[in-house]
Parts: C-alpha cells; structure tokens; sequence
DNA sequence: GCGTTCACG
DNA sequence: ACGTACGTGAACGCC
C-alpha cells in the first residue's frame, strides 16, 4: 500500500450530516455555519488523518439530472434544502478555494457520478483511493484499490469500507450492490424497486443467482409464489431502478489527475474568513503571523484597583446609589478551600473597583461587611452562590440580592448547558468578551489568576460585572413576560443563599465509621475476586464489561440475553436471568455491589472530606436539571445507598455534630403522586388522598378489582410499578420489562389503570397536545421546559418528547413545592436565630442539623413548614424522624 | 472523551 | 417498522 493517495470527498453529503449533526450555530450577524463549521471539522481531521497525495471535493449541482430525464420521479420525495443550509453551500466554496482545494460540480450529474468517475481515473492512475461520503450508495464502487471512507454517527464517527467488509457485512460483491438497489429500490431517493423485496430478500437472491440478468434467466428456481409474480411483473422497474442506482464513472470531467494534487492553503485568503465566520478553534490551526492583530489584542474593560485609603469613599459612593454589583476572583475551584485572591465592586456608572485581597483582606472585611450586610442596599451579580459562600467563610453575610445572571437564564431556559458569562454576553448583547480560556489556557498548562498580573485579573473581573448590569434589564424584562417573576424573586433567587449555607456548612463525616466498613467490603472482595477466578478458571479483571463478557459469553458459553453497541450486555437485568445457568454469576453481582460500594461510597468520600472542617462540602448546582431539580456533585450527596442493607450502612457515617446536635430527616411521603393527582384534577386520587390511603394499595385494589384488605405484597408491588410509570409517562414496553410480564399484560394494566384514573387519562392526552400547541410545558409554578421533540416526525423521538411532557410538569412541580420549603426553612431558622442549620435536600427529603435544645421545636416547624409550602387539591404528607446518623432517620 | 454500569429520587 | 420508561453523577475500562 505504497501507492500515492487520492481522496474524494461528498461535499454535499458532509455538510447535510453536519447541519443536521450540529446544533444551528450562527455568527452574530445571524448567518447559519454549524454545515460548513462541522464540513471544515472533518476535512481537516481526515486530511490529518490520511495525508492524501490528491485531494478534490465533489457536489451535487443544482437541477435536474439525466437521472430525471428516464424517471421523471426520481428523488421525487425529497424535501428542499432549508434555507438555512442553502446559504451556507457558496461560503464552503469561497472557503475551498482559499484552501486550495478543487472542488467539482456537473450539470445532470450527481456528486456521486463525479466521485465515481475520479475514482476511475485514481485507478488508471495506480492510486489508492479513498471516498469520503455519508452515503451507503458509493458503496458500490469499493475495488481493489478504491475504498470508502462512511460517517457512521453525528461528525465523528467514520468507518472505511473496503471490498472485503463489504463482502463480510452483505455477503455480496461490491458491484452486486446495484442489483441490490434494483430489486429493492431506494424509498430516499424514490426509486421504485420490486414490490415485497426489502434488503433481505435482495440479498438472498443475489448469493444465490449473482445478479438481476441471472434471476431472469432462473426465474422458475425463484422460491416463493407471490415473490416470483412481483419479479415478473416488475422486470422493467428492476432494471430501471437498477440504472437509477448505479453510479456513472465515465462522465466527461475536464480534470487531469495532477489538478488535483494537494497544494498548501492559501492562509492570507482563509484567516479573514474564518475570522468573518467566526470560527475559532480552526483559527488556532492556522499560523500566527498570518492572524489579524484584532484577534490578539486584549479586550479592555475600565477599572481601577484601589488600597484600603480607598474604602471610605467607595463605601460612600455605594450608600448613595444604594446598589452594587459584585464578584471574587478565587485561585482553584474548590471555594471551600481556596483562597480568595480578590475582589470587584462596581456601580452602575463607575469603573469596577478591585481590591487585592491578599493585600488588604481584614480592612475589606471591616470596612465592607456593613454594605453586604445592609437591606437597605442591593447587590447584584453572575453566579452568586460562589460568592455568598465565600462571604461566609469571611464571616459576613448578605441581604438584599435582588439579580443573579446565571439563574436567570436557567429560568429562561434550563436545557441550555452553557451558561457561561461569554454565553450570556453574546446571546444578549452580541458581544464576546474576556475569555477565561484564554487568559489561563486549558489543560495541563492551566494557569491559576495567581500566575497572571494584577492588571488582568481586574480586567476580567470588571468585563463580568459590566455585562451583569447590561443584561439584567433585558433578562428581567423577559423573566416577566415569562410571567416567571413570582418563581425567580420568591424562590430561585432566596434558594441561592440555602445552597450556599448548606455547601458552607457541609455533612459531618465519622472517618472511622467509613474505614470500618471499607475494611469488611474490602475482605469481601478480595474473598469474591479469588471465587470468581476459581470458577473461571482464569484470571481477568472483573471491573471490565467486556472482559466479564468473554468469560461468561464465549468461555463458560452462556445463552447471551442482549447485546450493547460494542459488544455482550452484562448488567444486573441479564446477571439475573443468568443466574441459575452458574455458581459465577451470583459471585460477580455481588462483586459488582461490594466494589461499588467500597470505591464510589468509601474511597470516594473519604478523599472528600475536608481536613479543616472534618465534613463533607458538596456543590449543589442550580442550573443544571431541565425539570427544576437541584443536583449535588463532588460529591454527590443525592445517591448515598439506601435501598440494600450492605449499602445502606455508608449512612452510619453520616453523622451530626455530636453530641449537642442529632440530625432530622423529613420527607415528603408521595409528592410527585400527589401533585399529579392536584394537576390532573382526578377525583378518585384525590379522594384516595384525601382519607390518606396506601396510594399503592388503593391502585391495586381498583385495577386489579379486589377489596382493599385482600390486595397482597404482589398486587401492591405490580400497581406501584404502574405508578411510577404514569410519572414517567408510560409505555407497555417499559412496564414490561420492570415487571418483568409480556407487553400484553402490561398493556391491561396500564388501560386499567387509565380506565379507572379518567383525570389521569385526559391529562396525559391534555398535557401532550398543550406542550405541542405552546412548545413547552410548565410546572405549578410556571417553570417552564421547551420540547422540541413533541413536533419530531421520527416516532422515537416524538415518544421520547410526549413523556418528557408528562414527567416534567409532575417532577418540576415537586420540585418547585420543595425549594419554597427550603427557602421557609432558612429563613426561619434565621429568624429565630436557632442553633439548627439545613444541610442537604435530596429531592424530597430535607436534612436538618438539629440541636438538642431545639428538637421539639424544629420537629414541629419542618414538618409544619413542609406541608404548608404550598396549597394543593390534596394534603402534603411528611414523614419526619430524628437520630444520631442518616442511617438512623429512616 | 465515550460507553457501560449502577447509586439515588 | 420502530425500540423507550423520568431526572441525575461517579467510577471504571478502553481507545
């Protein structure tokens, strides 16, 4: 394979797999590039990658093909390219040509004809040649010598198909591929094909007769009665859309072969367009010199870094505006431990002040906790959790924060996931500003602000704060419109400070307790580890899927139930179907269980807990669950084990303050039941809430038709498995494999179900058809989430939409119910200035420190707060109890 | 960096 | 014909 390389390349192919791949990026002034920016990825990827000696770029060309003139139907379904990606194919030319890159284009003919046709002359030429396209069809033309190059998935996947994968995955030859699209047609490109013969059929005939002439001639060794007739009477559609499929390779190109060779691109030409079109990542590949001077230089903010003879004055200047923004600049990530490097204060219509805090941090604290402290004055600011936190551990607290930018947006929209200062600038005011990756780099060769002068620290910090005040009028304004007021200022906003406390406060931890444990799981394992080898008969690592696939699958030959993308399904629900089949299986559960237990839960706490404070300090992030949930990372305090005893005991860990405080766990008792039974208004739910049945019970005795007292564990188990569906928005398939029944059964459950719950019923339908008519659907509180998906024409993705329809308005609203009665929660504690401190929420579950002299107390007033928090058709339920350790309170 | 698995509500 | 339960985060293997 010494051969020089040619390589050709689809372009009209790329660029739709990449408009459709990518989200719909745009310059700023608003031209669509996310075609030609996902085309430029992978040029430049498979050039890195091939290195080809000859390069050229084939596209269709516009109008009707030769192809029309003998079926005038010929791609007759297709829909017309969308604006948005028709403007982008001349940019992609302007570009290849600064590129010095050829590319092609032929009245009547197709870009796979121009392709075909060079590929001809690669090998009249003794090159290697390799096709790049997203289209199954070239596969026909793969030779000896001429590969294709095929988009699997999304822009990054490729994979090469040479003639003999081609043979291994049809089990036919190349050229038969066209016989292939004969007989069973092309429903993209509306050829007809034989009625009844799909791939499978096409395949088999064609191992067996060769091509389609061949059939013919065999007709009467056809099998299949009805089979033989379609072949009969469609015989000239065969061959008609056999001539449609086929790929020309002799058109008239007026190309020699050495055109196209690979020549340097033209950098003084491309650096302005990628600079118009705004792409900067491909900028970083191009030489520096060749870079316009705008691109370097520094984008400058006003500013001016004062010393504490300052203070006075600014502290002056802050009484008679009676509003600031501010921000910290930290070293690392980990706020409780880093140190803050400094600190930007600005008004309205003044510089950003900077005060190095490595400096004057004491005179700061003295002289500025009266302004943070003061309800008389507000503060403004981008992600103020982070600074809150940091106040605190500077002993000073803070009232009236009336606009933070980052939970805005959330609220704007929370399946955003850049919510990024940069982002927010450029969405509201069409301007990118200091980049931090910029400024610090990225990766290994990070830098910390502490490695940058003081000149730029106040530089970035001052370019936060200006677009704070820039975009709270126009945030606001839409916040309103959204009619979304009441959930920013009297929840979102108030629930920022409860987060920063319960991270500034933390869990405490029995260091003790965990190594203890880590100990018996470990012994545990190691006992498991030799068994599982023992009964293998051979040493592998069990940690690894695959691996574990080998053993079982291919070595001890056990019935393999599912597969994955890359290989054997090994989880827990293929584990048990196989568990009576050998004595390993049960081992390697159980192994599973212990080591995720001992790594996630033992290794990975203790490596978390905080060696100032001796407690665990978890993030809890406002901004990122599309249904108003919190999430809690680093560690994540929402998934501590409880559901077997093994795990379960990681929560005798979790301890309080002892001895003068224990700890009060409080939970919701069926929220997320109960909200649906106040949104769907469905009598017989609320009814059954209201006398505060067994939810589950109720259900199994009216889709089951049996008296309350003769409902046993079974029944109750199978309705709470049909509960938990209609949260999720139900399907037979999904209950069925929980239940582990036929689809039928299910089926009957679920139209049980519904047939009983009417209320249920028609808000499901109601539900569906409102977030299809208004493209989102909203919580009680009127959190809003956008669904695309409800109008997608692929059934999949249309289903995927229409319950996330229906889970959203339930789980957000608990949500909602929940954060009101944390703020509540906080705020009283505070203002009966309680020893007791809220410290974790685990979605329908509050945690609360609580001190011995405050018990009963705290007891009445959580339990009162959490029923209360909001009025429903049906009562909130808590269930609250009291003990020394998590593992105590359940 | 992605896929698989598994912990929670 | 399709192939799915909703919402998360962490550890690990593998490339």
């Amino acid at each position: 394979m010494n051969d020089k390389k040619l390589m050709v390349i689809d372009g009209s192919s790329l660029i739709h797999r990449a408009f459709y791949a990518l989200p719909l990026l745009s310059t700023k002034d608003g031209l669509y590039t996310n075609g030609i920016y996902g085309f430029l990825t992978m040029l430049y990827r498979i050039r890195d990658e091939y290195s080809p000696d000859y390069l050229c770029v084939a596209f269709d060309k516009k109008g009707p093909t030769f192809r029309h003139k003998e079926y005038k139907e010929y791609k007759g379904t297709r829909q017309s390219t969308p604006t948005e990606l028709a403007q982008q194919f001349p940019v992609i030319r302007e570009i290849l040509h600064a590129m010095n890159i050829i590319y092609l284009e032929m009245d009547e003919y197709e870009a796979d004809d121009i392709a075909g046709t060079l590929a001809k002359m690669g090998m009249t030429n003794g090159l290697d040649t390799i096709l790049v396209t997203g289209d199954r069809d070239y596969l026909q033309l793969a030779d000896d010598k001429v590969s294709i190059l095929l988009t699997k998935k999304g822009i990054t996947e490729l994979e090469i198909y040479d003639r003999e994968k081609i043979v291994e995955e049809y089990g036919i030859q190349p050229e038969q591929l066209i016989d292939l699209k004969g007989l069973m047609g092309d429903k993209s490109d509306n050829i007809p094909g034989v009625p009844g013969i799909g791939e499978k059929t096409g395949l088999k005939l064609l191992r067996e007769f060769g091509n389609i002439e061949s059939i013919y001639e065999n007709i009467e060794n056809v099998s299949g009665k009805k089979l033989k007739e379609n072949l009969v009477e469609y015989e000239n559609i065969a061959y008609l859309s056999r001539r449609l499929g086929e790929i020309i390779t002799n058109i008239p190109l007026d190309v020699d072969i050495e055109d196209l060779r690979t020549k340097t691109e033209d950098w003084e030409r491309l650096v302005p367009l990628y600079e118009e079109y705004e792409f900067k990542s491909l900028l970083e590949r191009l030489p520096e010199e060749f870079r316009s001077k705008d691109e370097e230089k520094e984008k400058k903010f006003e500013y001016e870094i004062i010393r504490s003879e300052d203070f006075e004055r600014i502290k002056e200047s802050i009484r008679k505006k009676g509003r600031f923004a501010f921000k910290f600049l930290t070293d690392g990530l980990n706020l409780m431990e880093e140190e803050t490097i400094g600190i930007g204060i600005k008004l309205e219509d003044t510089p950003t002040y900077y005060i190095d805090l490595s400096k004057d941090r004491e005179e700061f604290v003295d002289v500025f906790r009266a302004e943070f402290e003061d309800k008389a004055i507000e503060k403004i600011g981008y992600q103020l959790k982070d600074d809150i936190i940091l106040l605190f551990r500077l002993g000073i607290g803070i009232e009236n924060y009336v606009y933070d930018g980052i939970i805005g947006q959330y609220l704007i929209n929370p399946s955003q996931n850049d919510y990024s200062i940069n982002k927010l600038s450029e969405e509201y005011l069409n301007y990118y500003g200091v980049d931090r990756e910029a400024l610090l780099g990225k990766g290994k060769s990070q830098k910390s602000f502490l490695d940058i002068d003081v000149e730029h620290r106040a530089n970035y910090i001052s370019f936060i704060l200006e677009v704070v005040y820039k975009l709270r009028p126009i945030m606001m304004e839409k916040i309103e419109q959204l009619n979304m007021k009441d959930l920013y200022y009297d929840v979102e906003l108030p629930l920022i400070e409860v987060l920063a406390y319960m991270e500034f406060v933390g869990f405490k931890v029995d260091e003790e307790e965990l190594n203890r444990l880590g100990e018996e799981y470990q012994t545990e394992v190691d006992e498991l580890t030799k068994d599982i080898h023992e009964l293998a008969g051979m040493e592998f690592n069990i940690n690894s899927p695959k691996q574990i696939g080998e053993v079982l699958f291919e070595k001890l030959e056990l019935p393999i139930i599912k597969r994955t993308k890359t290989g054997y399904s090994t989880n827990v629900e293929v584990l048990e179907k196989l568990i009576d089949h050998h004595p390993i299986i049960s081992k390697i559960l159980r192994y599973r269980q212990i080591v995720k237990l001992k790594s996630t839960y033992i290794d990975g706490l203790t490596k978390l807990i905080n060696r100032d404070t001796g407690r665990i300090h978890s993030s809890f992030n406002q901004t990122i669950t599309t249904t108003g949930r919190i999430s809690s990372t680093e560690p994540n305090l929402q998934n501590i084990p409880v559901r077997t005893e093994d795990g379960r005991k990681i929560r005798r860990a979790f301890v309080s303050d002892r001895p003068e405080y224990r700890l009060v766990d409080a939970d919701y008792s069926q929220i997320e039941l109960r909200v649906l039974a106040h949104i769907s208004r469905d009598s017989k739910m609320i009814e059954a809430f209201s006398h505060d049945l067994d939810i589950h019970q109720k259900t199994a005795s009216e889709v089951f038709h049996l008296p309350m007292e003769e409902v046993t564990p079974e029944y109750r188990n199978n309705a709470k498995a049909v509960n938990f569906g209609i949260v999720y928005g139900i399907s037979d398939y999904g209950l069925s494999r929980d239940l582990n029944i036929t689809r039928k059964e299910a089926k009957e459950y679920i139209d049980k179900y519904l047939d009983n719950y009417k209320g249920v019923k028609s808000f499901m339908d109601d539900i569906i058809h409102e977030g299809k008519n208004n493209g989102y659907v909203e919580t009680l509180l009127h959190r809003r989430r956008y669904i695309p998906e409800l109008k997608a024409k692929n059934f999949n993705v249309r289903s995927f939409g229409e319950r996330i329809a229906l889970n959203t308005p339930i789980q957000g609203s608990a949500a909602d119910i929940i954060k009101i009665a944390m703020v509540r929660v906080y705020r009283e504690l505070k203002k009966r200035k309680l020893k007791s401190r809220l410290i974790l929420q685990v979605h329908d579950e509050l945690i609360i420190e609580t001190h011995r002299d405050e018990e009963q107390e705290i007891l009445k007033l959580i339990k009162d707060i959490m029923e209360n928090s909001i009025t429903l058709d049906v009562p909130l339920k808590v269930d609250i109890e009291i003990g020394d350790s998590w593992y105590d309170t359940h």
